[in-house]
DNA sequence: GGGTGTTTATTAAGGTCTTTACAAAACCTC
DNA sequence: GAGGTTTTGTAAAGACCTTAATAAACACCC
């Protein structure tokens, strides 16, 4: 509430433009009347006025001279609305089996956006995909690299914020010693970005649910991480925040040797199959025995009612709320939100966990499943990199 | 970085007023040369002049007429500084066994403090002393309670940071029905706030190191409480942030029926003692066996070497390590610090804990001991008193 | 003891921005 | 087509900061 350092007249001037322009932001994309503007930002007619003017002339937005739909009698407005071509973003989601990439304008409308599967787990073949996607992105929403304001790319592993570089990533092997960054950066003269998946889904999440407070978004599947933000801004630490796959859950866990953390090896995707085979060998009677098993199958079945795959249920979900129940009392987060491959499997699995959390926590988090669909972190990258457009704006 | 609504050329005044101000005090308890103010502010000096002119007459600041130390020749140098009286602000802490009280001027010094015992655990009681602090630390800073600027109390017990009502504590009988926001707001002018004592520990100490970055701050005695400031501000989540004292630690804990939570009965001070106690009657050789044992007595024999002792002391630093391991895992807290009785133990419970965590996270924070004193919670909340004060500044 | 130099305060002029007030424009309704 | 309504556009005034020039106060030096 004042980080400012000096102050003549033309800072003022910049901040009520940018005042101006964020109130034709929270329009978009309809075209807003310019006597809107006025009672929106609380700025006088000719302040109003001349903001606009400076903004039309930077490029920010854009005249919409016919007045079509002119309500009552009276002279027509002059409308204005969010020039979305002014700074295109770049999205784009490295994950383990595939290649999204996203642009979004100014608005947050999708301009495009292409997906990739990638065949092998090979850094090299990566990057190959990476740029393939990234072309073929451009070519659909026909802008040039260079017309790009700002690009954030979503990795698993943990990335040190400042380099960009990538200090820990298993599921890809060689990713570490591929600088993704500097890579990117010689591509694009914008700023690019490179942040963890699970950080960028929980920015996702969080705006899908608007508002201050303090949420802890799990992304669940054969991985598990989660991301906190916490008042709409992301909380990073020092670098590895929100990486509940190395929580050790209580119980024994099998060992392995992927680099996956203990409650990854206990209750990810491949973990709970794992278990539900195990029981479906004990009880013949199971529907589980009917059918290939697997995760989905799992949820479906204790859906259905079957006591096996409940009982199977029930262990994961506390076994997920033992692990996270230090981490809410710490927090304290308004809500708990599950996305990812396990998300799918629905209330059955919600009710189980809030039921667990509500015996191990003081004041039980809102437990959700993300409404977001699978493209839930390239939505987060996209979201970063026009976060990244909006706070240098005044450029 | 824009918060600001309309904008007509006063906002610049009040910004630069303010900046002014800041300034001011970031030089205090030291008056300081108006042509420094220009170089610090970046301002130009006739702006400087007008604001200085303004702030003096608000009483915000004070002349220092006698220029004693003027250093080179040269017309000499008007001085000002932070005038303290103009804002003082008291502090609370309510405690189980004491109630203190502090006043701190706007520069932060600590115009009076005054510290005393409570026998009696009945809420009736304490508010009767708390009453009877405040009037004699008033009395001491020679303060009428309507110049007081703003209070802060700190209580144990989870608070509701809106209305300040108590929703649970166990440490006091009968405290969470004792409106103690309102008892205050009575006698006071100004707001006032009560706060969790962990959370305002935690707030000092983050403080003490002073720069951004994420803290754990714990508080550990007979109980267990932490606070987490990140970038400086306290985190209070839906309001029970920090309540690591309900964490349950992997094993079995003793069932008791005082409302402490399983971390505390396992790792309280009262359970170490217990814990070294059972270890001494099984080797009677430990130098604990020599005299009466209390959380003291064995850290000091661990420190000392006693092997017996050394197993405990590693015994309850595993057992804290596994408990904050997932909140360490999902914040990635740049450090762990440990305030309250046990802090005492000093190195040896240090070591031992960041050994464990080294072992149960990626980013290992660093783990301290709080080098503030007995006052830390006090501390804490002075300075989130004078934090309110410096908030509301251009009032 | 007066001159010189240095540091600082004061004053005046100039520029930018917002505000207030007023006039003009364009469209609808009657 | 006259009147009304809503909006835009323009001009003058006020507030504030900045630049620049001037004056003041003291130490040092000759």
């Amino acid at each position: 509430m004042g980080d400012e350092r000096a102050a003549g007249t033309p800072v003022l001037r910049r901040l009520n433009t940018a005042s101006v322009l964020r109130a034709v932001r929270d329009c978009a994309p309809d075209p807003v009347r310019l006597a809107e503007l006025v009672k929106l930002t609380g700025l006088t007619r000719p302040t109003v006025g001349q903001a606009v003017e400076d903004l039309v002339e930077a490029g920010w937005v854009q005249h919409h001279h016919p007045a079509a739909a002119s309500r009552k009698g009276g002279r027509p407005a002059v409308r204005v609305s969010l020039r979305g071509r002014a700074a295109p973003v770049l999205g784009l989601d490295v994950g383990p089996h595939t290649v999204s990439a996203g642009i979004d304008d100014l608005a947050g409308r999708r301009l495009a956006a292409v997906r990739r599967s990638v065949d092998h787990n090979k850094a090299s073949r990566v990057l190959t995909v990476v740029d393939a996607v990234i072309a073929r992105t451009l070519e659909e929403a026909g802008l040039e690299a260079d017309e790009i304001a700002a690009v954030v790319v979503a990795t698993p592993g943990i990335v040190d914020s400042g380099s960009g570089r990538i200090l820990l990533a298993p599921s890809v092997s060689g990713w570490t010693s591929v600088n993704l960054s500097d890579h990117l950066r010689d591509r694009f003269r914008c700023p690019v970005r490179v942040e963890n998946d699970a950080n960028l889904a929980a920015l996702a999440v969080a705006r899908e649910r608007s508002g201050p407070g303090t949420l802890l978004a799990v992304q669940w599947g054969e991985r598990l991480g989660a991301g906190v933000v916490i008042d709409g801004r992301l909380h990073r630490g020092t670098g590895a925040a929100g990486e509940i796959g190395f929580i050790r859950p209580p119980g024994r866990v099998p060992d392995t040797d992927d680099g996956r953390g203990p409650l990854e090896r206990a209750i990810g995707a491949e973990a709970i199959t794992e278990q539900a085979r195990r029981a479906a060998r004990a009880h013949p009677e199971s529907v589980l025995c009917d059918g290939p098993i697997d995760a989905a199958a799992v949820f479906a079945a204790a859906t259905a009612g079957d006591a096996v795959a409940e009982h199977v249920v029930d262990d994961v979900a506390r076994t997920f709320a033992q692990a996270i129940a230090p981490a809410v009392l710490v927090l304290a987060p308004d809500a708990v939100v599950i996305g990812g491959g396990v998300a799918r499997a629905g209330t059955v699995l919600l009710a189980a966990i809030t039921r667990h959390l509500a015996d191990l926590t003081l004041t039980p988090p809102d437990v959700g499943i993300s409404g977001l669909a699978e493209d839930t972190i390239l939505t987060g990258a996209l979201r970063m990199a026009l976060d990244d457009v909006w706070r240098r704006l005044p450029a």
